[in-house]
DNA sequence: ACTATTGTGATTAAGTGAGTGAACGGCTTT
DNA sequence: AAAGCCGTTCACTCACTTAATCACAATAGT
């Protein structure tokens, strides 16, 4: 039962990796059965035995197959252990010379416009959000504001990161959106304050329908903000994180941000059921 | 100059990781400036500049673009590691999907025809053969010979592996092309028999045109063999190895091998340059 | 020699992406 | 306020890649 969803799964994986709908049927099929002719894989796998041939020399030619040219031909999947390493050191070292590529470019020499002093970005993906936040709390020289929406965006690099910042003088404050969360994290960060978010609408929307989660919101030095949630826009199952970034004292999205978050967090250390954020 | 090769060599790598041409070219244009508008990406990047919101939509979901939405609006790429990390990661998370989906796959129940007693497999990329290699080395119980036909193949690992066979009381022979690099194994490797090969054509073809360069020919228990080369059969400037790889005392291309490695390797411990290899 | 099966190649259909242009709406300028 | 320009989106065509089928040559076994 669950090895057809594995398999399934297998064929979609191995074609997002970049291997076409037959190679990948053709070797989850050869996966499946150690060895096999190439009227075994079709049979197995749905792809027109005479097409098979081409899949399985494109296989080889990868590295995730050995062919036997004996007659009839038969062909084997290397183990899977071989198959992984040889996807992912293929995948490696592209993004290496990437790197290398992307670091051996002339910039342009066009006038490069200075920035606004307000700035609103839109930004998308787990790694870039949480790589910002990272740069707002370094870069933060007075007061960090942190609500935490969502716990599997508090990781250890997080609290380190916020430790630093407490280090060196800069005002730490959290909230979170439930009294288990902060406690978490409260034992976690024992010399910063960790506050129970009065604002109950950022776990639970008001509006029906609308299932998104706020994972995040971060304020920094009343100037600069970070917003992100999770929303299941395209029906993959996989979350998406998705988030603003906003620069700029009187950026109008930061200055809300900056009257949300005083009101929510610091009149709030005391969790009330009623909400009592907005004023 | 050069920086043209590494735009382009960087396009191309980014529509190898699975971005679309305009994306690719899109993405590239705004690594160079930093950040511009739809209309900038365009001159920069040949990409039509009514498709760059498309394409800079698609690199924004994937977390390598922030956008501003102003009007117009600014685009802006994330730095160079952030944007290798976001592409590693996404490729190491699909790799390790995928493990756990092979791994749960259960084997067809169709009767296994049991192994012929001599096969002969042929296989590619370096992946594979290396680790086909250190099967057979690592399963041989009497004798290992190797001809080591290129510097590159002479790894750590290998000399590690043959070390070990030498340990358990396996003969291993090793042969090379040139005096330097018969020196250079032998002083990673003192206590192992290192020949240069009598093989000339080993090293260089006989036949015009063959630009095909030998990488390692092994044998193992003088009953299973694996000789690999690397040729240049795509355009694309990287070298791909190929090999065979074949098993069984009476199968032909052992029984070959067996006598040419004889012949080579253990009356030629001193380099004559005439060829006095095959009888 | 005949037949069944394997392997190669040609051919067609379907889908995807590159490229182009039209239309809509907001902003600026006169 | 009107006109025009620019930015943005959408719809459409063309070309190319991939999926799918078929016809045929080669091989092995009977």
């Amino acid at each position: 039962m669950d090895d057809i969803s594995n398999q399934d799964q297998a064929i979609e994986l191995l074609q997002q990796l970049g291997l076409k709908e037959y190679e990948a049927k053709s070797f989850v099929a050869l996966a499946r059965r150690q060895h096999g002719t190439a009227k075994d894989i079709s049979e197995t796998s749905e792809v027109p035995r005479t097409r098979v041939y081409d899949a399985v020399r494109v296989l080889e030619w990868k590295g995730l197959v050995e062919t036997q040219h004996s007659n009839p031909q038969v062909f084997r999947a290397v183990s899977i252990d071989e198959a992984i390493n040889t996807l992912q050191s293929e995948y490696i070292d592209r993004t290496e010379s990437l790197r290398g590529a992307l670091s051996g470019l002339e910039p342009t020499d066009d006038e490069q416009t200075t920035e606004a002093t307000h700035e609103v970005w839109s930004l998308s993906g787990d790694q870039g959000i949480t790589s910002r936040a990272q740069q707002l709390i370094e870069g933060a020289t007075n007061e960090v504001m942190l609500v935490v929406g969502h716990r599997s965006i508090f990781t250890a690099q997080l609290a380190e990161q916020l430790h630093a910042a407490q280090e060196r003088g800069v005002d730490v404050i959290v909230g979170t959106v439930d009294k288990e969360l902060r406690a978490e994290i409260q034992d976690v960060l024992p010399d910063i304050e960790v506050f129970v978010s009065g604002l109950n609408w950022l776990d639970q929307s008001p509006l029906p329908g609308d299932d998104t989660q706020i994972s995040r919101l971060l304020l920094t030095d009343r100037e600069a903000i970070l917003v992100s949630s999770f929303t299941e826009t395209t029906g993959d199952g996989r979350e998406h994180e998705q988030g603003v970034f906003g620069r700029g004292f009187h950026n109008g999205l930061v200055a809300i941000t900056r009257r949300l978050m005083a009101t929510g967090l610091l009149f709030q250390d005391d969790p009330g059921e009623e909400d009592t954020a907005v004023s």
